[in-house]
DNA sequence: GCCGTTTTCGGCCCGACTGTTTTCAGTCG
């Protein structure tokens, strides 16, 4: 059983307590714990209670708990509210204004307990009868209901970029009298954003109504003078808040989140004699502003080292600033080479040469060739011959560029046994070579794992491209015993991917954290299929920092020279 | 259910907006 399974165990014990309405700090203990479970660095399942007793918010109980979810598949408390609620109820729960007190109510007086049951019962009118609900609850919930079905809830990390500019873009333009500044899971680099947080500093209320009237806007969810939430088409939800110049660090910091973070943040602020919120820094004694101007001094007002958004999860980096001992994370600005990228040999849009302006145009020095292997015989892969061929026209190519070197490389199946899609001699003569998963993904998690052990262990093998073969919101990851591949690749100098394709971003952020803890090197690369590819990197230096790496933890952040000395191939 | 540089008991983050209400509960972030 892996943390993911037990936390949604956890998770779900919070939401059905939740509906019963238990004591709210009950409900906060299994939601802090199912966070704390699912972004655990090593796999809880062998961990002893008294071990798990070490993790923050997890106390003999909770302890106790995980180990006879781990143990029996579930727990007995549970499956006891389950039986007392059935689980289908959860589903209403994530309707755009249902909480856990109408839920409850829906169930107990009109014994609702599916989305189904919930359409028919609102059409036939019978919500009205309940108290508190009237016509427009009513029309609400059939809003929500429509919007829930037409949207999966959240969006790739790009496209919520794309419409956060689109909307600040329309507000400099209506209302230049306000700073506009992106916030929320946007501007902490999550991989999907289930909303756009905007935060406007120093305008009047008039700019709620340039916000109002934006192009994408379908209906607005709420309106008021400081706070307002639309929804647009597509699916979004974007929400601007708006607060006076003086509160503008406290309100970034607000604002930008997490949720965990802020919470844990504010207990800090309490047993120190303070009050935070989206306003300032209070002292309690006297009511005075000790912070609020700019989001640094909130952080050193409570005794903290500024901490990087991307860092904001409470997965330990409070600890850390307490210490001001926080990494000094990797920038895109340190990456200096890409070690995987496509051109129209195989898959890509562009030929060598327009690949090669486009890096260096993106301020490379760098680039690595990988094309795809015969076995993709769908993206024309090449064989043995044809990628030799290559290989000389890449060197050929780099003599004459100027500021740029390029590799030979390979993007190279990894066959469903675990060899390699090209003679071993052949990817000898390569400068690197990036193994990758692309077919054969549902094998079992044994065999999947002893299929990429067999891959690191291979001399040839320089780097692991998109390890787990996830697509954001696609497809689950491939089943794997990551432990023994990051300390497989750590024992033979195999670097992992963070692959900055915006639908994979494979490392994701806790794994690539886990790989690095375990010795392992990794690489930023685009995997870029045409010239203008290479911005995607942004997206996975994002990754990269939630990961808490530095450049040193990041192969291609060094020179050539060094990067090519530091592969698998040339090391002793 | 967790936790402790006042505490092993009594705390536990904070505020805006909506709808259905006549003073507030519910939802959201």
């Amino acid at each position: 059983m892996d943390n993911q399974a037990i936390a949604r165990v956890l998770a779900e014990i919070g939401d059905l307590l939740e509906i019963k309405g238990e004591n709210p700090f009950k409900i906060r203990a299994y939601r802090t714990a199912a966070e704390t479970v699912a972004s655990a660095a090593v796999a809880l399942a062998a961990l002893p209670a008294a071990g798990l007793q070490k993790l923050p918010g997890i106390g003999k109980d909770l302890a106790g708990k995980i180990r006879e979810i781990v143990e029996t598949g579930d727990a007995q408390y549970h499956r006891d509210l389950v039986a007392e609620f059935p689980p289908t109820i959860l589903d209403l729960l994530h309707l755009q204004g249902v909480g856990p007190k109408t839920v409850q109510l829906l169930y107990l007086s009109l014994n609702i307990r599916t989305i189904e049951d919930l359409e028919q019962a609102t059409r036939a009118g019978r919500l009205r009868e309940l108290r508190g609900m009237g016509a427009r609850k009513e029309a609400l919930i059939l809003k929500a209901l429509e919007e829930r079905r037409q949207y999966a809830g959240r969006h790739l990390l790009a496209d919520a970029h794309e419409t956060a500019l689109a909307i600040v873009g329309w507000l400099r333009e209506h209302e230049p009298g306000a700073e506009y500044i992106p916030v929320g899971s946007l501007r902490r680099g999550c991989e999907t954003c289930g909303d756009v947080d905007v935060l406007a500093v120093g305008g009047t209320a008039a700019l709620m109504d340039v916000f109002t009237s934006f192009g994408g806007v379908e209906r607005p969810l709420g309106r008021g003078d400081t706070k307002s939430s639309m929804r647009l088409g597509g699916g979004f939800q974007a929400d601007l808040r708006l607060v006076a110049s003086e509160s503008r660090g406290a309100a970034m910091q607000y604002f930008t989140g997490s949720k965990p973070h802020n919470i844990a943040l504010r207990d800090r602020a309490i047993q120190r004699g303070y009050t935070l919120n989206e306003y300032g820094l209070y002292r309690v004694s006297d009511n005075e502003r000790v912070a609020g101007e700019r989001e640094e001094d909130v952080y050193e007002a409570l005794g903290l080292q500024f901490v990087p958004p991307e860092l904001r999860e409470n997965r330990g980096e409070i600890e850390r600033a307490i210490e001001h001992a926080l990494p000094r994370l990797v920038e895109l600005a340190d990456l200096r080479g890409d070690i995987h990228a496509h051109t129209d040999a195989t898959d890509g849009r562009d030929s060598l040469e327009r690949m090669a302006a486009g890096a260096a145009a993106a301020g490379l020095s760098y680039l690595a060739i990988t094309d795809h292997s015969k076995a993709l015989a769908m993206a024309n892969g090449l064989d043995e011959a044809r990628v030799l061929d290559q290989a000389r026209t890449v060197r050929e190519c780099s003599r004459h560029l100027d500021h740029l070197t390029l590799l030979a490389g390979i993007e190279c199946d990894i066959r469903m046994d675990g060899t390699l899609d090209l003679a071993t001699d052949c990817l000898a003569q390569l400068d690197l070579v990036v193994a990758s998963i692309h077919s054969g993904v549902n094998l079992d998690q044994a065999q999947m794992t002893k299929r990429i052990l067999r891959a690191i262990e291979s001399p040839v093998v320089d780097i692991i491209g998109h390890l787990t073969g996830r697509l954001l919101l696609q497809r689950e990851g491939y089943r794997l015993d990551l432990e023994r591949i990051f300390d497989a690749a750590a024992a033979c100098g195999v670097a992992l991917e963070i692959n900055s394709q915006v639908d994979r971003l494979d490392l994701n952020d806790v794994r690539a954290k886990l790989a690095h803890d375990r010795g392992v090197k990794l690489v930023v690369s685009s995997d870029s299929h045409s010239h203008a590819g290479f911005g995607v990197l942004r997206w996975g230096t994002l990754v990269a920092r939630r990961a808490w790496l530095e450049p040193a933890d990041v192969l291609n952040t060094l020179p050539v020279e060094q990067f090519v000395r530091s592969l698998r191939r040339n090391r002793r």
